[in-house]
Formats: structure tokens, sequence, C-alpha cells
DNA sequence: TTGAAAGCGTTACCAC
DNA sequence: GTGGTAACGCTTTCAA
């Protein structure tokens, strides 16, 4: 088990020829005679030579690493976006470094730096808070921020175009008929909060400023979503619709809904976001905005690697387009 | 950006003391006067010098870095032990390396390969095959198994009953009455598999030899469950009862039941596994077997950092028990 | 075509 | 208590 490593030297000396020539040989690099080169191949197989990147690495090549800062993996929207990173970094010989922040801004703090000890050679990160780019200088490689947009500063960014959503989903409840309409989201301070809520008043405003006028917006969390609306029925009344931030969201609307012998989408249409896989077999089906994940997984890694490659990144936003997908919640 | 980085070095200079002084005074190891060491420290804050990892590890120090095998980040199973695993490798300054080999063996050997050429200090685990404890040689840094058992080799593994959790649904099921249950799992032979049919068989004889030989195991996928289990029905008639390897197979089973305008659980019941965070949600709430999946992860980072720091562990089988979860399929 | 030697940032041994 | 130096495994000039 703890035998000590094959190095080049190992494979120098059984061969009785020079680090130097073995290193070239390996990497394909400089004047190295064919048959030479074919020995020291066959030879560093059969001693089971296989590279130290660490020590590659401190030669100031890459090492090969990148970090991926996100609020939890186990949200399933973010766990098919780690997915799409995976399969695209192993792609260019990369490999993810996962740390979760729980939308703690001291824990975001926290990772970049250890992130950057660790000597990743770029981060991708969902910034817990989007709303101030010098917070971003903690940064000292490449990065390219996934799923969140600053208005200030010019970074590479990939993301959803949240406004989009926000409209498409208000919309649909609006051409359903549907005219008290309350979205649900968290307190957190980031583009697809701000964008959606905009996406949500645009529709409202579009049809009729009486309605703008009366456009409500609640603050929870996740595990609260329940809770906040049950008390918001109690003091505001029945909306006869809900555009849930996501379907966590809505999942659990619908449990308060049911719970208190409400239907779905009957009483109470509700639309939720992301579409995450399980929307399906909810009951009732949920109607999400959806979103291509693994694209975004996979554009963030591509666009990453070609920058720590030293690429100068000319476009730097890639902003997809959600699509609703109407299934039976509302 | 680009800026070029401080090294001990730079500290070293900057101070008018040599690197070695600097070197032990910031790791407080040697002797050191107090004032030089306060001095140094203070310096290399200014200067915003933080440690080289990769440096470091060259020395033959530990990287701090931990490789991560399973099936698929996005499976909510994985999802959940993953998190526990991120929770605690951090509590010990240790990173997690993530690689999906989507339970192919090619993809697995070639996981550990670049993981290990990476300098990881250990590997988590969830063999693709536990039958080959051989083909774990290729490991030549500590690992721990996680969710698997090999029958011979004495790996470090955590992992559940699996027999007493096939067990539990299949009896739940013929305490419910259910006489001919069919059992649904993958073609891979692991423990997960060769466990729940055992615990499954195991139920079923304990109530009659005649019910045991009635038994009834079908290979599937997660995707293709809905389709194998209405080639069944075709030929083999229709079942009371479904013990599903897993909720994903089991929200497959349902929806294909459901196509086929049956009742569940009325017409037959089904009952799942691992007892993912969606089953609250789905129609019907189903009825799985209970695992605590961060539990397993937790855990199995705590065992394989203490190998890494070079403990020699006594107790090396730490298995979880599972629990039914009744709920409303079965 | 091949080899010797320097250097990447850090630690550790051994003098001073 | 402090500093010089070798060493970790590898790549990369620069000579030979």
């Amino acid at each position: 088990m703890a035998m000590t490593r094959v190095t080049i030297k190992d494979v120098a000396v059984s061969l009785g020829l020079s680090v130097s020539t073995v290193s070239r040989a390996l990497n394909d690099k400089g004047d190295v005679d064919p048959k030479t080169r074919k020995k020291v191949k066959e030879k560093a197989v059969e001693l089971g030579y296989f590279p130290n990147m660490v020590a590659k690495a401190l030669k100031g090549k890459v090492l090969g690493l990148l970090g991926v800062v996100i609020d939890d993996n186990a949200n399933p929207f973010y766990a098919e976006v780690v997915k799409g990173m995976e399969r695209q970094a192993r792609k260019y010989g990369f490999h993810l470094l996962l740390v979760n922040t729980s939308a703690d801004y001291e824990e975001q703090v926290f990772a970049v730096d250890f992130l950057q000890s660790k000597g990743v050679d770029g981060i991708l990160i969902a910034p817990v808070d989007d709303t101030k780019p010098y917070e971003m200088e903690a940064l000292r490689v490449p990065f390219v921020v996934v799923g969140r947009h600053f208005e200030e500063g010019d970074f590479v960014e990939v993301y959803n175009d949240e406004v989009l959503g926000g409209y498409l989903a208000t919309k649909h409840l609006l051409d359903g008929g549907r005219r008290n309409i309350v979205t649900i989201q968290p307190a957190m301070n980031i583009y697809p909060t701000r964008g959606r809520s905009e996406g949500y008043r645009k529709a409202l405003i579009e049809f009729s400023a009486e309605l703008y006028n009366q456009s409500r917006e609640l603050k929870s969390s996740p595990e609260q979503a329940g809770n906040s609306l049950k008390e918001y029925i109690k003091t505001q009344g029945l909306p006869d619709a809900i555009f849930a931030y996501n379907d966590m969201y809505a999942l659990e609307v619908i449990t308060c809904l049911k719970g208190r012998k409400l239907r779905v989408p009957e009483d109470v249409a509700v639309v939720g976001y992301d579409d995450i896989p399980y929307s399906v077999y909810v009951h009732p089906a949920l109607t999400s905005v959806a979103l291509d994940k693994e694209w975004m997984g996979r554009t963030s890694v591509e666009l990453l690697v070609r920058m720590v490659q030293g690429e100068e990144l000319k476009k730097k936003k890639y902003i997809q387009k959600p699509v609703l997908r109407v299934r039976d919640s509302g």
C-alpha cells in the first residue's frame, strides 16, 4: 500500500538515462530519439509511473483544479449545474473542488480563500450577494460568475434571463384569468430575486396599472414558505395564484394549501421555477419555468478553462432564455 | 489580477529575516523569539501572504484534498451523502474533489488514476462493482468504501444494512396483505442490490416456502423501470405490490401504474428506498426505507481523515440500520 | 540527441 | 534564536 511513489527519476536510473530526457520523452517535447522515447514510455508503464501533478503545479503549470462555490450541492438546481460542470471539466482534464456556502457570506469568503490556498486554477462561483462587485476582488484567480449577474463590474457571467422567466410565469397566470397573484421568494438580494420580481411586475403593469399597484412580494425561505403563506393569508386574504421563487418553494406552498383544504390549481394556481426533475412526479405536477441547468455548468466550465489557459474572452455575458413548462399546478 | 503571489520569501526579505525563520514563525514550530513571531505574522497579513499548499504538499505534507468517486452527484441520494462529506471535510480543513462515474467501470478506473495523479490524500469511493476486491489495488492512497460492502477484503467501509432494509420493506408489504410482490432493481452486482434481494427473500421465506418460490426479481434501470414493469405485467400478470430498488424506481413505477389506470396503493402497493426529500411531495407520498445519508458522508470523511493522518483504524465496518418510513404508497 | 543544473515555495536538519 | 542548505518531483534553459 504505502509503497513509495515511482518518480521520473526511477524511470531514468532504471534506463540509465537522465531525468531531463525522460521528462522530455514523456511529455513529447523537445528532441528525443524516437527509440529512446519508446523505451521510456514502456518503462514508465512497466514501473507504474504516473505524473505528480503537484510537482508540475509548483513549476507554474496549472494543477487542473477548479473551485466551485455554491449554496448547496443537494439543492436539485445546483446538483444539475454541478453535474454539467463535472462532465465538461473532465473533458479538459480538470477536476472540481466543491464547497457549499449555505448562502452565508462569511462561508463564501472563507471558501474562496481556502480554495485559492489549495492552488485552484480558477473558480466557478454563484455569489451570495451580487450587488457588491468590489467583493470579488479577493479572487486572485480567473473566475466565472454562475447564475448571478452584477449590474456593475465586467465579470464573465453565465446566467439566465430572470426577468423573462418572471414575466413568463406571471403572464401565464394572468392569461389563465388570475388577478390576485402574489410572489414569494427569499430575502437574498441577488439577480434571480431582483430579475424575477421585475418580470413579475412587468407582466402586471402590462395588464393594468391597478394590478401593478396590488403586486405583492412575500419574503421567506424554502422551509418557511408554507408558514409565511399561512401568515399572509391570515392578514391579507387568499390570493388566487402564487408565483414561487423556485420549485422547492412551490412544493412547500402546495403542501400548505392542501393542508388548508384548498385545491390546486382550482382555488389557487401555483407556478414554480427551475423545473427540477421531480416536478413531474408531484401532485399536481408542477408548472415551472425551465432552465437548462447542465448547459449552465458546461458553459461556465468551458469559459473558465479557456480563461485559465490564458485566453482573453471578448464576449463576457452568456445568457440563457428560460421557457415555461405548463403542467397541472397552474 | 495576475499579480504575482506573495511568498514566504517576500515576507522574509521585507523583514530582513531568513525564510526558515519566517516559516517556523508562521507555523508555530521550533524556536522563534515571540517578538519575531509576532512581527512575522503581522507582516504576513499586511503583505497578504497565504500559504501555498501545493508547495507544502510537495514536501510530503498533506494537500488537504479528498477525492469522491460516485455514480452521479445529481442523484438525490448521493447529493445528500456528498453534502455530509463536504461539511465534515471542511471541519478538518479538507476539500472535496468530485468525480461522477455514471456507474461505468472504465470511468471509475480513470477517475481513481486521475485523482491520484492530482495528489489527493485519500479517496471516498462507492465502487461500481463491489465483488472484486483486487480491483481496489489501484488505490495507492487511503480510501473508504461508501455505501458498498465487499465480502472479501478488509477495507474500511461505511454502509447500510441492506438486508434489513429489504426485509423491512417486504415484511411491511406482507403485513399489509400483499402476496404477489415483485422487486425491481438495477442489473449492477453491488451489495445494495444483493442485500436488498436477500432481505426481500428472507421476508418471503419467513412467511412461506410457497411465496419464496414465487419471488420475482426484475432487473432494470431508473429510466426503464416503467417499461420493464409494463413488459412484466404483459407476460406475468399484475403483481399486488412492488418493492422498488430506490425512490427513483418507485416514482417511475407509480407513473407507469397510473398510466394504466391502476390505483396506488389500492391495486398495487409500492415501497421505495432511500427516502429522498421529494418523497413527501409526490402523490401518493412514498413509503420508503430511510437512511441517514448525511451520516454516511460525515462518517466516511471522518474515518478517511483519520487514516490520512496516519491513524490505524481497528474498527473497519460502520453499518447503519435503516428504518421504514410508512406513508401512502404502500 | 542527451545531460547538468537551476528553480518553483516550503520545510527540516544542522550549524552557528 | 536564527540562518544556510538540501530536498520534494518536475520542467526548462543551456551546454555538450
